[in-house]
DNA sequence: CGGTATCCTTTCGGATACTG
DNA sequence: CAGTATCCGAAAGGATACCG
């Protein structure tokens, strides 16, 4: 597949690591807003330096949309899901159905719920 | 996400490179066998090491069926999607409609065919 | 024909320290 | 608070040669 190509691009993009992560966070409670720290929070091990990659990353691609409140010190960013990025999530649905249905072994994800897996609200 | 989670291996999997290509080229034709010197010329530029290596993944995580005639030589394989493969495919389905919902500046996949992409058939 | 084996470069991502 | 800078090890993937 040329690289060139947005579908090639979105498979190469998904399978980052920490991606499908931030998007899930963010997809939580629908229109949510969460600011840097909280998502960090919220995603246990993942360190500054990716965090901010791939934020920038899904930005660029325009899944996710940053705004700055500069007005104080200090400085406060929020992050949300753009239209495109809340769509992207139903493609981790599909991904997760066809998990639930062909890796049924996979104990995590034989239960409708497994509190685990941040995939949990789909 | 926890990498023992099939949510997160499929994802990881689907952004591999050589991977969709490889789902799609056995896709063409539904049902179609595929012997490994075909699909190393059909897929311009991949090598046999990562031929190899992909399609043994795909065999070990059930989206592949390998078949090889030992009764003459040289040995002849073939392999062909499985009920589970033949499904994913969807998945890619879906991330090309995204792609052409949201990436419509993108050339390649603005064109309901572009000839180029081997996700043409979806 | 259908692969392996080897080597090598490039990219990814983790750890940690630091800054406006 | 919201990142950046630096360093480093691991893993991915390409090139090429060879083998049963």
């Amino acid at each position: 597949m040329d690289e060139s190509c947005t579908v090639y691009q979105a498979a190469d993009f998904i399978g980052r690591r920490w991606t499908a992560l931030i998007l899930l966070e963010l997809y939580k409670g629908e229109s949510m807003t969460r600011r840097y720290s909280e998502l960090k929070k919220r995603i246990p091990g993942i360190t500054p330096k990716m965090l901010s990659m791939r934020l920038r990353e899904l930005e660029r691609e325009g899944l996710v949309k940053k705004t700055v409140d500069a007005s104080e010190f200090p400085v406060k960013s929020s992050y949300s899901l753009t239209k495109s990025g809340k769509d992207f999530i139903k493609i981790i649905k599909v991904l997760k159905n066809w998990a639930l249905t062909w890796k049924l072994d996979n104990k995590l994800c034989k239960n409708a719920e497994c509190g685990k897996c941040p995939a949990d609200n789909l």
